[in-house]
Parts: structure tokens; sequence; C-alpha cells
RNA sequence: GGCGCAUUGGUGUAGUUGGUUAACACGCUGCCCUCUCAAGGCAGAGAUCACGGGUUCGAGUCCCGUAUGCGCUACCA
């Protein structure tokens, strides 16, 4: 039998991390097996689904590159099957109309409420499914229900005995009926519940195979427990382990904003491979312990049965721009970064540039080896695409800005080279050919005879240059900038007025 | 409240049948390299394997208990 997994978000929200970290062991699982990958939207809450919320859901799977095998199916479409499915189960006796008046129930304090309600029934002794509907008479039910009082459609849940089933990750579980209660598969307004959606679209869908957070464990049982009353196969289960907050609590929107959002990983410049890599390796890690893995190698060693148990912490630092997310996934960037194929990684440095309009068509031809040179010389020391554009805009446009604090520990510190710095260009000016290896040796000639350090003058250049006080090789940058433009920017009064201004020293 | 799951350095993990100084990656510190910053190389700090019992010649690994965290317990998903 071929196995057929499944990724079922429920459009409330972007897509969280732990979602699509879900959405790629589904994905590496179907690879691995040579099995299908589906997407099903659970839809079914009409208050808080939105389009959006899909589109963002459709859109994060692409960036990833974990396409979907088939059709996307939107749950709330088969909220007619799930109908006639309870109502199946309520003719069989496996299931009863339930006449009690829905009780209406704030969302903020629901959980508080179960507590409450559980302690008070304990201390009463009551028994939680001891519900008077549960054996009205067909004839009586029928009756009430043909006279068109409303009526939740609820479970039949045994007296006696317990649910059982192997969690691939987890393994074995078993709880007692007397836990469970007697849940509601239809609301008194008709609509189709979680656990019977699910149920009745898994079976629809033919999924062997369910793959998900650990939070839906314990309400496996309950849908064991519908499986078997519907008569249809039990699918295999793997629970995956919940993924936190660094404080161990839950990862959430309200209280850790974008971070949790995959779709802002895309766009504060990651890569998908190296977000793919890093999600891998939560909850999961190959056997033979490597941790840089293409998508090729994650395929092959993943298994469901390397996945732990205890739940990962997403390392971050709120309030720190630094850290505004976890360390490793940063490192991760940049390795993939300087590693990647230039050819791999001059599309999305393209994209990149091109929204902040610093692309120009030449670098499609004419200038795509001068491109690839200056990306070879850049990329080393970057983390995310973004840098292509912010600390990398100096190699592609005339026009960026000077750090303050690289004008004054490069250029201001010493106001000879105010007159330095444009005599040096008088020297460049003069260099042919002009590359990284008679810059260096024009530089130190003319340092030599001005009676300075080289260090000064690279220094001075870089900051003149690149309008930073960091950066790669200063003599590569010479050649990568130009002759033209290295002598432009050197002769450029820009940073000095910049920087004096900048202080209140004029 | 009940039930369930988890607990190896700051973080991610290895340690699958109990057996030398608990391994790797990120991060951190120092040194080397050097025109700066990275990268790279070298060295180092950091874990009495949550705690307490037990089984055993021997336990991170097995058993029991406790604590803590998380999940579920809805006519939410």
């Amino acid at each position: 039998m071929t196995v057929r997994v499944r990724f079922a978000p429920s459009p409330t929200g972007y897509l969280h991390i732990g979602a699509a970290r879900s959405a790629l062991f589904n994905w590496l699982y179907a690879q691995k097996t040579g099995g299908k990958f589906l997407l099903r939207i659970e839809d079914t809450d009409l208050q808080r689904s939105t389009e959006e919320s899909t589109r963002s859901i459709i859109d994060g799977l692409e960036w990833l590159g974990l396409t979907y095998n088939e059709e996307v199916v939107f749950q709330s479409a088969n909220a007619d099957k799930h109908r006639a499915a309870a109502y199946k189960l309520v003719d069989e006796g496996k299931a009863y109309r339930d006449f009690t008046p829905k009780a209406e129930r704030d969302d903020a304090t629901v959980k508080q409420g179960i507590a409450e309600r559980a302690r008070a029934q304990s201390a009463e002794g009551t028994d939680h499914r001891s519900n008077p509907f549960r054996d009205l008479s067909k004839e009586e039910s029928d009756k009430r229900a043909a006279a068109g009082e409303a009526f939740a459609v609820r479970l039949k849940i045994p007296r006696h005995g317990k649910t059982h089933f192997a969690d691939i990750v987890y393994g074995p579980q078993e709880r007692e009926y007397s836990e469970i209660e007697d849940l509601v598969l239809l609301r008194s307004d008709g609509h189709p519940l979680y656990n019977l959606s699910v149920v009745i679209d898994d079976i629809e869908m033919n999924i062997t195979h369910v793959i998900r957070g650990q939070d839906h464990l314990t309400n496996t049982h309950k849908q064991v427990l519908l499986y078997e009353a519907i008569g249809a196969p039990v699918p295999q289960f793997a629970h995956l382990p919940l993924i936190l907050a660094p404080n161990k609590g839950k990862l959430s929107k309200r209280k850790h904003g974008e971070v949790v959002s995959l779709t802002t990983y895309r766009d504060r410049g990651f890569l998908p491979a190296a977000f793919r890599n890093f999600l891998a390796l939560l909850g999961w890690a190959p056997s033979n312990g490597k941790e840089m893995l293409s998508v090729d190698e994650l395929v092959q060693e993943f298994s469901l049965e390397h996945i732990h148990r205890s739940p990962a912490v997403f390392n971050f630092q709120e309030n720190d721009p630094r850290h505004w997310t976890d360390e490793k996934a940063l490192w991760m960037n940049a390795e993939y970064i300087r590693n990647l194929a230039v050819e791999e990684l001059l599309p999305m440095v393209k994209a990149e540039l091109r929204a902040n309009k610093l692309w120009r068509e030449e670098y499609d031809d004419d200038e795509r080896e001068w491109l690839i040179k200056a990306l070879e010389l850049i990329r080393q020391r970057f983390f995310t695409l973004k840098d292509f554009s912010g600390q990398g805009r100096a190699y592609f446009s005339d026009d960026f800005d000077f750090e303050e604090a690289a004008v004054n520990k490069n250029l201001r510190k010493e106001p000879r080279l105010k007159e330095l710095l444009p005599a040096l260009a008088e020297r460049f000016e003069e260099t042919s050919p002009f590359t990284a290896e008679t810059a260096e040796a024009t530089l130190r000639k003319f340092a030599e005879e001005s009676g300075v350090k080289a260090g000064l003058l690279i220094n001075g250049s870089r900051t003149m240059l690149t309008g930073q006080a960091v950066g790669p090789s200063m003599f590569e940058v010479f050649e990568i900038i130009g002759q033209k433009r290295s002598v432009e920017r050197l002769r450029s009064g820009v940073p000095w007025f910049d920087a004096m201004n900048a202080l209140g020293d004029v």
C-alpha cells in the first residue's frame, strides 16, 4: 500500500513554524517512502478562517519547496459528508442525539471552566458520560427530532474498556473509556466538529499515516474510537514534539510576534534550503550526526523512528535585533549563503537587488561575470539575503550610507587622510591595469612615500569606498568596485561632511 | 481537579541490547592568520545526565516516587 500523508492546517493565522515543521516531516516521509503528500485546509471554523491565511500557508509551502501531489482539499466543502456520517452513526445506535440546550462558552475562560467542571464532577462523583439522552429510546429520539427540536450528535463511548494505538514516536498508548467524554460530532446547528471532520476526511483521502503535533496525542483516542465506530481501518500515527519558546512556554503569535511566522524568514532573507534544513533538526536528527543536509540527504536520512519525544526550544531573544531568531538558524543561513553554488544563489540575490532597485539588466549579460565575482567576494560574511542590498549596497550603487562609527574610526581620527586619500586616487588613476595586485602595490608604495602605515590608507579607503569599517580584503574590493569608481569615491568629500555635521563639529 | 507526555552543558542534538575521562553542532572565551570584520585553524570554559530512592559488581541508559514544564480534558481547531 502506498503511503499517503497530509498536512492539515487551519487557516486562522499565518503559517506557524511548528506547523511548517509538521508539513516538512510529512513531506519528507512521503518522499522517503515514494508516497503522496497532500494538503487539506481545515477551514470549518468559518469565524476565524481567512483567505489571506490560506494564501500564506500555500505560499509558505511553496517557498519551502514542499509541493503537494493532489488538489488542495478544503474541509468546509465536505461538511455534508461529515453530517451524513454522523447521522449514519445515530441510525446504527453508535451515536445519539443530545437535546440538551447549547451552553454558551466564553473562549477566553474555557480552560478554567473545564477544570472547574471536572472538579465539581469528581466532588459529586458524577460520571461525565451521564448524559440523560444517551439511553433515550430510538422512537422517542426520532419523535423529538421530527418535531423540530434542536440536538447535537454525540458519539457513544462504551462504558467499560480502553482504547489502544501504537504511536510511531511516542510508543504504545492507551486510555480508559471512563476518561473520554461522549464527544460531540455535530453541533446543534448541524455544524460538524473537528474530530469528526478530520476522521472522515482522512478516510476519504485514504491517509495511511497521520503525522502531526503532539498536542493531538490525547485526542487521538477519540479519533480511534470514531474509526472503529465507522468501521474504517485506523491509520498509523506519529506525533511530533512541540516547539517551545525560550521560556519553555507555548510559541504564540500574540506573545512572540512575527518570529514564529514562516513568511518572516522568507521576508528577512533566509534561503528556503537553509530554513528547511534548520527546521528538520528540530525534534529530529540523522543517525550519522551530520547537520548540513541537502534535500536529498534529508529525504534519504529521514525516519519517523528517529524523531524524539521531548519538546524543542526555539531559541531567540525578543528585543534584540542581532538575535531576533535562533542563532543556529542564522548561522546555517550564512553557511548556505557562503557555500551554495553561485548560480543557485544568483536568482535569489537578483530578486533581493531588484526589490531594492539595485538590479541592472547588464548583470544578466555583459556584467554577469563581474557580478559573480562580486558575489563570491561579499557573500563570505553575509548572514541573510538582505545583506546583499544592505551591507552590500555600495557594490551596486553609488548612493550608499556612511556608518558614523566607521567614519570616526577610519577617517576622522587621522585628519591627514583628507589629503592622502585624494592623492592616492591620483596614483590609482595612473595604475594600469587596475587589479587587486596592482592596487596593492600602488597603495603600499604610496604609503611608504608618505610615511604612513598601509593600514591607515587601507581602512580609510574601505570607509570611503563602502561606507563601512568592515568588509572583505580591501585590494579585492578595489578591483571589484573598479578603477573609476574607486578613484571617484576616494576623492569624494561626502563622508567628511556627513560625519562633521552629525557630530555638530563644524 | 483528572489523564497523558517530557526532563542530557545557554540552545539544538548523540548516547537505540546498562560497562573506560558523557560525544557533536550553534553560542561563548583566548590565541593564530590579518588591512578591518567574518571565514578558517588551534586551544578552552561550560553537564554531579531534574531530584530522591531502588535493582545491579556496575545506570544517562531498567523500576518506583517526587518536582517542574507542556499537552488534552469545548456544541474550538
